[in-house]
Formats: C-alpha cells, sequence, structure tokens
DNA sequence: CGCTCCCTTGACGACTTTCAATGATCGTGG
DNA sequence: CCACGATCATTGAAAGTCGTCAAGGGAGCG
C-alpha cells in the first residue's frame, strides 16, 4: 500500500544534514493519499484532497508551525516528520503534552474560528498539508469528528498512563505507543529513532530527563529494549506489553 | 436564566435520603432547556429537543448507565446527578479518569455505531436524556464538534495537571476545576459538596485516598479551604488559583 | 444495635526528584 | 578538517515525597 520503502524514515534525522528543503519535502509522497489519515484516506474525498495538496508546506527541525494563542485559520494534516505540542504555563514554563506523527491532523482541539490552544513545534525537518477552513466540508466534519474521538479516547489512555502507571510502566508504554504508530505507518514497529530529546519526553511524562535515563537504562538491564543513542529496539513487544500492563 | 433556586443542587446527597425517586428526578427540570450544554440550547434544536425530552431516564446512585464494552445505541444528556467514568483494566481493577455534571454530553469519545469505552456509574440520583443515534442530526453533529474539542481542550488540561503538579496542587485544581463546573451552573462556586468519595478522587488523580485526605488536610491547615465532612468551602478562590499555578 | 463503608492518622520504606559533575554528540566557524 | 561551544545524555549521592500497611473513629443503613 505504502510507496515508500519500508525502512525507518524518522532516520532521516539521523545524517541530520538538515539536507535541503527538498529532502524533507519528499516530493514523491506530496500526492499519496496514504499520507493522510486512513479516515480521510479514499475517493470521497478526492475533491477536498486536490485543495490540500495544492497548498502543503515544509517546516524545519525547531521550527515553529503555528503559536498558542495565534488566530487559527486552518487545519493541518502531517505529512512527513514529527511535531511536539507544548503548553506556555502562565509563568512562562513550557510543557509538553503530545506528540505527533504522520497522519495526524492538528487542530482538532481547537473550535473553530478562535485560536490555538497550544504550540506546535517541529522536531524534525516536516511536511504539512494546510486545510484553509474553508476547505472544512460538511463530509470532512464527519470523518473529524471520529478523528477527534479516536483522540478523545488516546487522551483517556495518556490519562490512565499518567496517573497509575510507576516511572517504568510510563518509559515502556510511550515506547509501545511509538511503536504501535510506526506499526500504523508500515514501519519497523521494534525498531526505530526516538524524533524527541528524553527532555521533551519526559516533560510530557511528567518525569525529568534523569529518571527517563535511568528509567531506560534499567529496562535495556531487563532486556526488554536495547539502545544506541536515540534509536530504540524492542526485541519482544509481547515482553514489554506484559511488563507495562502491571 | 436559571429556573432553579441558586442553592447547591448537589447537596441533595446529604440527607442521602436517596428519597423517592421522584426527588431526585427534578421533574419540574425535566423540560427545561437550561439543563442541556448551552450548545445544545436554543430554538435550533427544538424538533431535537422533544425528541430527547420524550426519553428521559433515572438513575440511582450507584447504578450503572451504560457498560464499557456494551454496544453503543445512543448518547445521553446528564441533567441532574453526577457521574463518574470508570475504565476496567485487563487485571480487573477499576480507574476513575472522569466525572460527568449536569450539561454534560456522555458518549462523545465513543465512535458512533460501536461499543462504550468506559463505564458510567452514578454518583448521586441522577436523571439522564437519551439521545438515539438516529436523533444525532447534522446539525447536532455540528454542535457536538464543539463539545468534542472543549473536551480535549479539558483533557489536555488534565495532562498537565497529572504530568506536573504536585499532588497538593492537583487536589486543589481538581476542587478548582468543581468550582468551575458549579460557577457554569450558576450555582455557589465557593461552597459545594464533593459528589464523590476521596477513593474516586484519589483514583482520578493518581493517588491513594489516605493522601487525598491528608493533603486536603494541609490545604485546611494553610487556610485555603474548609471542610465540613465532604463539603467544601473555598474563602479565596485566588489564593488557591495562585497556590495550584505554582 | 451492630455492621459496613468511608475517613483519618501514624510510622516506615521505596521511589523520584534534586543537585552536581562528567561525558558524548552535534553544529558552527575558523 | 579540526576545534570549540552548546546542547543533550549519563551517573552519583542526598533529600523529600508519596505509597504502603496498620489501626482507630465516625456516619449511615438495615
Amino acid at each position: 500500500m505504502l510507496h515508500w520503502d519500508n525502512h525507518d524514515v524518522a532516520t532521516s534525522s539521523e545524517p541530520r544534514a538538515a539536507g535541503t528543503p527538498e529532502k524533507a519535502s519528499c516530493h514523491a509522497c506530496r500526492f499519496k493519499p496514504e499520507c493522510l489519515p486512513a479516515e480521510l484516506d479514499g475517493e470521497p474525498l478526492n475533491a477536498f484532497e486536490r485543495n490540500v495538496l495544492r497548498q502543503s508546506r515544509p517546516v524545519k527541525a525547531g521550527q515553529v508551525l503555528v503559536r498558542q494563542g495565534e488566530e487559527m485559520h486552518a487545519l493541518y494534516a502531517l505529512r512527513v516528520g514529527a511535531l511536539k505540542a507544548v503548553i506556555t504555563t502562565a509563568d512562562g514554563t513550557e510543557r509538553v503534552i503530545g506528540f505527533r506523527f504522520p497522519g495526524a491532523i492538528i487542530g482538532l482541539a481547537e473550535p473553530e474560528q478562535t485560536q490555538w490552544a497550544r504550540t506546535f513545534v517541529a522536531l524534525e525537518d516536516a511536511w504539512l498539508c494546510r486545510i484553509p477552513m474553508d476547505a472544512v466540508t460538511e463530509h470532512l466534519r464527519r470523518q473529524l469528528v471520529k478523528l477527534m474521538s479516536h483522540q478523545l479516547r488516546q487522551e483517556y489512555n495518556y490519562h490512565l498512563n499518567l496517573a497509575f502507571k510507576s516511572t517504568a510502566e510510563k518509559v515502556g508504554a510511550f515506547l509501545l505507543e511509538l511503536s504501535d504508530t510506526w506499526h500504523r505507518r508500515q514501519l519497523a514497529a521494534q525498531r526505530f529513532t526516538l524524533p524527541m530529546h528524553y527532555t521533551d519526553m519526559a516533560s510530557y511524562l511528567g518525569m525529568r530527563h534523569e529518571s527517563v535515563c535511568r528509567t531506560l537504562g534499567s529496562l535495556e538491564q531487563q532486556g526488554l529494549v536495547t539502545r544506541e543513542g536515540r534509536r530504540i529496539h524492542i526485541p519482544d513487544l509481547q515482553a514489554l506489553r506484559a511488563f507495562c500492563a502491571g
């Protein structure tokens, strides 16, 4: 189904040549509906797709896609790369409350016509499709409802993770979550590169980066994962799942 | 706007006479659109409202409204009372992941036509309106999108609370959250009765009930709250907000 | 009246954060 | 191409917090 090679696309961040925009843009992918969420895939949206595809836009690693408080004029579909969603609290500190990977729609939590509730920052060179609000047709809106309900359930899952798991289980569950994301993208589920720094991961999980590091080390000692720098290998998904379940 | 007396409706759980169904059902309210979320209020939904109001239904304290895994045939609008949303994990333990108060729509996280992702249990005698899926018109669907995006942002807020706050701040933020909910219902924001047990509250916040108890005691010592049993008084909302901010 | 469920309090132990310092890696500029 | 600086990862030791276990008290219900 995917026309991409079945290698870890995220590793494009390893050489981190940041290359030319051409490299990150992945022109070959720009017109492949597989980059869109499954729910937005298929015939019914062809008219809409044309609209979307015409307005794709690159964002370089570290750049801000949209900033919390800015007026919202469009949704974005993430094609290539990874984003983090951060909230700036009253005292100015930044808290990571989510990550987004290819296939995600950015802006579901924001009600139409108002402001962005969060800031989205590219973790690696990314490529996004702008979906102007005018293009949000009735049919698309219905698809978005499904996406939102999916995301709501996912948030409930995060709630479970944050509230009821130990740090080791949280980190493990986070890895499995990434693994699932990769798997849905038809990429290797057991071997991938963390697109975010330990600090971001720690912020997201409500931990300190030192604890993330120690915990990963502990998981490694138990043989549940292997690390080479930011590169993760999960030899036995079932074993890790069992560990994170309790 | 509200025709109810401006007293704390939730205190109806204090005598906990559990009374007759008549008492909890609050027949006088059954046909007041104020019980519905503001977004569902107003003229455009009159046809729909009739449908809803015809099928309102009482649920007694402790009873299960819908159970995780059951097939989903309707949404519910909560009119009177309070619910908790619990997830039963693989090992059979129950985890509270949310509370719902009058005005809430139950079932937003569940995609249409499938199963309930969570179990909803009444914390006190409640009264709900059943909204069959057929009654979910295009117009209503559009309103639901707003409700869902609101709820998503709320979940992000919970995420922030769980990940970045100390236990004291979590408990305080929880009280403020309830206070806001009461305020939106035009009820006293500074004096209300906790509709849930410490155990449920602790489960929701990822704590133990002993810690909730101790933390509330600590907040009381600092003069931020006052307790008489389950009844809470917040003398200075700003002070508590400042405390919970950091 | 007694049972049950819930709230409360204390002491102990495990775990995570905090603070501090070193090592590794990447990007930049000479 | 190498050197430097900055950022990120790693590790240790100390301190604080919260969970666990245990026991007692109180309110509601049958």
